[in-house]
DNA sequence: ATGGTGGAAGATCCA
């Protein structure tokens, strides 16, 4: 079974992309960030006409998640645990069935960061924190369990175009990438470096600046796989050719496949 | 020196 993560950059915006891309690639599993919009606004029956069921998590004009899955999600949670104050629709985590298995999806959007430093900054680190303990206590429960999503952050600087214009942005600061090593550090496996190929991998151009003529792209969007889903990881792609459609959102889809 | 791109909301903020 195939999952998959995108930023869309709004949902109304992005539905006949979605559509086109939906019916290209057949995903099982899809986790959306950037909806922007709140749930009553969300085109739920465009998308179960394509025979798949959504659980939402909106907000008005920011941020916003969603689930599509081809089988009923289950165990919907919304909400990132560890500050009751934060109403930013960031975070939605459902269970899938698939045949004999199952397996746990959290959607993400992490926060950008920017300005760095800064009151958005602390947010996000605070942010992150938070997702490791979440992650701490999931993989407890030795599940399959995968957390895709826009994580808003640049792992290395083979994961950017022109590393050196990305130093000083939240993207890739070093305490943001600190933050990202003491996740990975609790046994995830970064599915888009699974593969044994090495080369570029990017899912985020810039609209500004001919950033997708010129291939200035970084590798923003993860899926991050506990030992249980990484032991059935089969392959991983990332719908690069979306990006040239018309009318674009400035992410692409990536995909893990798992033997589901 | 300026603006660059796009979305949402509404004439500005966010990315």
């Amino acid at each position: 079974m195939q999952i998959a993560t995108w930023n869309v950059n709004s949902i109304k915006s992005r539905l006949d992309l979605l559509t086109r891309w939906l019916e290209e690639a057949r995903p099982d599993v899809v986790c959306l960030q950037e909806i922007k919009c709140v749930d009553d606004a969300f085109p739920k029956s465009a998308i179960e006409d394509l025979g798949y069921h959504v659980a939402v998590h909106g907000q008005k004009t920011y941020n916003g998640v969603a689930i599509l899955s081809k089988t009923p999600l289950e165990d919907v949670a919304t909400g990132l645990a560890g500050d009751g104050e934060d109403e930013q629709a960031r975070f939605l985590e459902a269970v899938t069935s698939f045949g004999a298995g199952a397996v746990r999806v959290a959607g993400i959007y992490l926060p950008n960061g920017n300005p760095a430093p800064g009151p958005k900054y602390d947010y996000k680190l605070a942010w992150m924190e938070r997702l490791r303990k979440h992650a701490a206590a999931r993989l407890l429960l030795e599940e399959p369990f995968v957390i895709a999503g826009d994580y808003n952050v640049i792992p290395e600087r083979r994961d950017a175009r022109r590393p050196d214009i990305w130093l000083k942005d939240a993207l890739f600061l070093p305490e943001t990438r600190a933050a990202w090593r003491r996740l990975l550090a609790l046994g995830l496996t970064d599915a888009l470096r699974a593969a044994d190929d090495d080369g570029d991998v990017y899912t985020f151009w810039d609209y500004q600046a001919g950033a997708w003529q010129k291939n200035d792209g970084i590798r923003i969007d993860h899926l991050l796989l506990s030992p249980q889903a990484a032991d059935r990881f089969v392959g991983v792609r990332v719908d690069k050719h979306v990006r040239s459609w018309e009318r674009p959102s400035d992410h692409v889809p990536a995909v893990v496949e798992l033997a589901l």
